[in-house]
DNA sequence: AAGCGAACCTGGCTGC
DNA sequence: TGCAGCCAGGTTCGCT
């Protein structure tokens, strides 16, 4: 589910839930989700408090008191819900809504505001990981991390630098954190297509001969910056069950342009194109071979 | 070195 | 209704 729209929703939805106030305990009801949990990873929680809640690409990172930051990753279908503890002493402020399994209720945080935050994860590729804060940017998880495309560094010149001599297709190299952080395989589609950008084409035809930025390369740094913020701030997409924490609907996935649109027209003004579908490195591309050159 | 495919795990949807 | 097959937002590993 999460690229970095999902990943800023959620975070912005626990922050006034979480930060301020204290872990009173944890439940930690299976060993691992993709890697096993931290060694005595409830007693190391338990009595913190939350002092911050960041967002590190598709990484939340939550701050504690204790001095080790808890690093999350949702996976494909990790989600908090927030719940009262006592529904009738918070009425109507965070009710969980959204349908859920519940066998998939894998960590239980309960605070001492009267909240409890649960994670949900029925695919069980999230984690949750402790480091010392002094430690977190050594940390193979985050070091190797790339650029934040909503940061202030991206521009068509780096991009350029950053696809300049490969050969990848084009997509491929979108989704490579390590180049840009955050992009999924939705939002690097729909980037290309506001673009119009092949997916298929190599990634260092965005840099001319003499190493400048094409005008592809511009428009594409645009799209992106432009389509992640477009979905930031319409809450994410609801993609089957996924929800905010709060239970509401995230909807930008009405905003989609070609992900999942096989067969649809094009919606680009004017090209009489029709969406297609392809697979890139065994996930699902949707394009219009019309307007993406 | 870079790039591809498989693997991790479960659930939902489609089609027979 | 049942079941097999395929698909899914991410990341890592091992093999070209």
């Amino acid at each position: 589910m999460p690229e970095l729209p999902e990943v800023e929703t959620v975070r912005r939805g626990l922050e006034p839930a979480m930060v301020g106030t204290v872990i009173t305990s944890v439940e930690q009801r299976r060993p691992n989700l993709r890697f096993p949990f931290p060694a005595n990873f409830p007693d190391r929680l338990r009595d913190q408090s939350v002092i911050g809640l960041g967002r590190r690409a598709k990484y939340l990172l939550a701050d504690l008191s204790s001095g080790d930051v808890l690093i999350m990753h949702l996976g494909m279908s990790g989600r908090f819900l927030i719940e009262a503890k006592d529904e009738r002493s918070r009425p109507g402020v965070y009710h969980y809504e959204a349908g859920g399994d519940r066998r998939h209720d894998h960590v239980v945080f309960h605070l001492g505001n009267g909240l409890t935050v649960t994670y949900n994860d029925a695919r069980r590729f999230g984690f949750m990981v402790l480091v010392p804060r002094a430690e977190l940017l050594q940390h193979p998880l985050i070091a190797k991390l790339g650029i934040e495309p909503l940061g202030n560094e991206l521009d068509a010149e780096l991009l350029a630098r950053l696809m300049a001599g490969r050969q990848a297709p084009l997509k491929a190299a979108l989704m490579d954190q390590g180049l840009i952080s955050g992009l999924g395989n939705i939002y690097v589609c729909e980037a290309l297509h506001r673009a119009g950008l092949s997916p298929a084409r190599a990634a260092g035809s965005l840099v001319t001969t003499a190493g400048r930025p094409t005008a592809g390369a511009r428009r594409l740094a645009i799209a992106i910056r432009d389509v992640l913020s477009e979905a930031v701030a319409a809450g994410g997409s609801s993609l089957r069950d996924y929800a905010q924490p709060n239970g509401s609907l995230g909807y930008f996935q009405h905003g989609f342009r070609v992900y999942d649109r096989e067969r649809e027209p094009c919606p680009t003004p004017g090209c009489r194109g029709t969406i297609a579908r392809m697979t890139q490195a065994g996930r699902s591309t949707f394009f219009c071979a019309s307007c993406q050159r």
